[in-house]
DNA sequence: CGTATCTGCAACCAATTGATTGCGCTTTGT
DNA sequence: ACAAAGCGCAATCAATTGGTTGCAGATACG
């Protein structure tokens, strides 16, 4: 689980509309591609191929009910985003040095 | 400095070659473009353009001397892009939101 | 049953991106 | 002074990306 995870986590983080979607479904102001097409300046479908490709980030997760899919925010790549960021800045950054120690809670 | 910063921080971090780039300097291991290219299998340009991308996104800064032109990293912007992160994740994951409130020490 | 929603898939298009080659300018060293 | 080293700029090219429209398959509701 390393390199490739970052590598789908940032490319999705890198798009405006995937990280407003991304906000929007973590604070549950909505869910389904529909519901969220409408809070957007874009079509239903560029939402689904965004999604899709947030769903491939594993930032998000789909569960069909019925008719609707209802998405659900991942907090675990996030997590691997910030530890990539972290153990990189520890180089020459006390403080990210510290929330590495944070991050990473093993005793050797 | 809010919403801009990480867009730009977001796409350097998305491209392998520029997170390539980010772990040399971090780690000291070179500095100039010529060094880095010796690196990676892309051509001098190549990295030049990259080192523009990362330095828009005040990840990393250039200093003239002489001829030769030296990059350091910057950590800043790094600490912003975590500070997104764990404030979009806080919503829905207890863990993000214990590191949210050690990268934001302010007192209201 | 028929209709209206909600969704996914395919084709297509303009713009951006990563990378290359070639050239010109400045600085170093003999 | 002159050659070599290091760098930046411009033009170019293939591939990717974000976006759209159109259509077909499920599912709810009258």
């Amino acid at each position: 689980m390393n390199g490739h995870a970052e590598q789908a986590v940032f490319a999705a983080l890198a798009d405006p509309t995937r990280r407003a979607l991304l906000r929007c479904i973590a604070s549950g102001e909505a869910s389904t591609p529909t519901e969220l097409a409408a809070l957007l300046p874009v079509t239903r479908q560029a939402v689904s191929k965004h999604l899709a490709q947030l769903e491939q980030a594993r930032l998000v997760g789909a569960e069909r009910s019925g008719r609707e899919v209802r998405f659900q925010a991942t907090p675990a790549p996030l997590g691997d985003a910030i530890a990539w960021m972290t153990a990189v800045g520890a180089n020459w950054d006390e403080r990210l040095a510290a929330l590495a120690r944070a991050v990473e809670p093993e005793a050797p």
